[in-house]
DNA sequence: GATGACCTGTGA
DNA sequence: TCACAGGTCATC
């Protein structure tokens, strides 16, 4: 599920209840899931006795300031955080989910009895330690104008594969992209240096009204395209068939006529 | 850059 | 049984 309104959702549970609580055991079951060199040994000599004091946000990685350390929690694709056994997030898409024990990645319990996990079960999300945090680039949440051009740059890649590259603007994932590209009425393969200044503008005020809204709605899922995003799913702005292919890797849903 | 790999669940 | 999934990473 996530993007980065979902890991803004879960940054405020973090935030909410898990700050302020110490951690007395660390639970690392899958050692898959602990990244660059991490080991159970080395993240519970990290985090045991360690306060949470704050919880921060780059893009869709979610970082949790201790004491001492910096803890990265990323969702992958199917993951969510559960504090006290509450999932974070979206009530209903967590209530279709079974609540598998075995999904639980990764988990530290607080000496007042509770506990944060980490639940994916796909696997495909992360804890890291201290993470290099430049390798994001400037939050999409907060994104400027001046910030939408530098990221652009001179690329001859395709406009959506660009504007997914985390390095250069962190949040953006498949769904929010093609809902911003589909308000900004340009085609996700456009050639990203065949832009003019003011399709710039145009992109910038798209991908900000995008995250505004989708999260006043609730998440990802909630662009204006998304309930269209099936094969033969029409453009809810004028009714053609929508184009299903694959733009930067993914797939990619656009309207043929008025994405330019 | 595009492609496949990673891993596992869901739904047609 | 198969296609597909909201993310990243390595490799041609």
């Amino acid at each position: 599920m996530p993007e980065c309104l979902e890991a803004e959702a879960t940054r405020v549970v973090i935030s909410e209840h898990a700050v302020g609580r110490t951690v007395k055991k660390v639970e690392a079951p899958d050692e898959w899931f602990l990244k660059r060199g991490l080991t159970p040994a080395l993240v519970r000599a990290a985090l045991k006795g360690e306060t949470f004091v704050g919880a921060r946000r780059v893009g869709k990685q979610l970082l949790v300031d201790t004491e001492q350390h910096v803890l990265g929690l990323h969702l992958g694709m199917s993951g969510r955080v559960i504090v006290d056994d509450v999932a974070a997030g979206d009530p209903l898409l967590y209530a279709s989910n079974r609540n598998a024990p075995e999904w639980r990645r990764f988990g530290v319990r607080f000496d007042d009895g509770g506990s944060l996990w980490l639940r994916d079960p796909r696997r495909l999300g992360g804890v890291e330690l201290d993470p290099d945090e430049s390798r994001w680039g400037p939050d999409v949440f907060t994104i400027t104008h001046k910030q939408v051009l530098a990221a652009l740059g001179r690329s001859t890649a395709p406009l959506k594969a660009v504007l997914m590259d985390q390095a250069r603007i962190a949040g953006l994932g498949n769904l929010l992209t093609d809902e911003a590209l589909w308000r900004a009425k340009l085609d996700p393969a456009r050639r990203t240096n065949s832009l003019t200044a003011d399709d710039t503008v145009v992109l910038h005020k798209a991908i900000r009204s995008t995250i505004r809204i989708c999260l006043k709605r609730g998440g990802s899922h909630t662009g204006d395209l998304h309930a269209h995003r099936e094969r033969g799913g029409r453009c809810p702005l004028d009714g053609v068939e929508l184009e299903r292919r694959t733009v930067g890797g993914r797939t990619t849903y656009s309207c043929p006529l008025h994405q330019r």
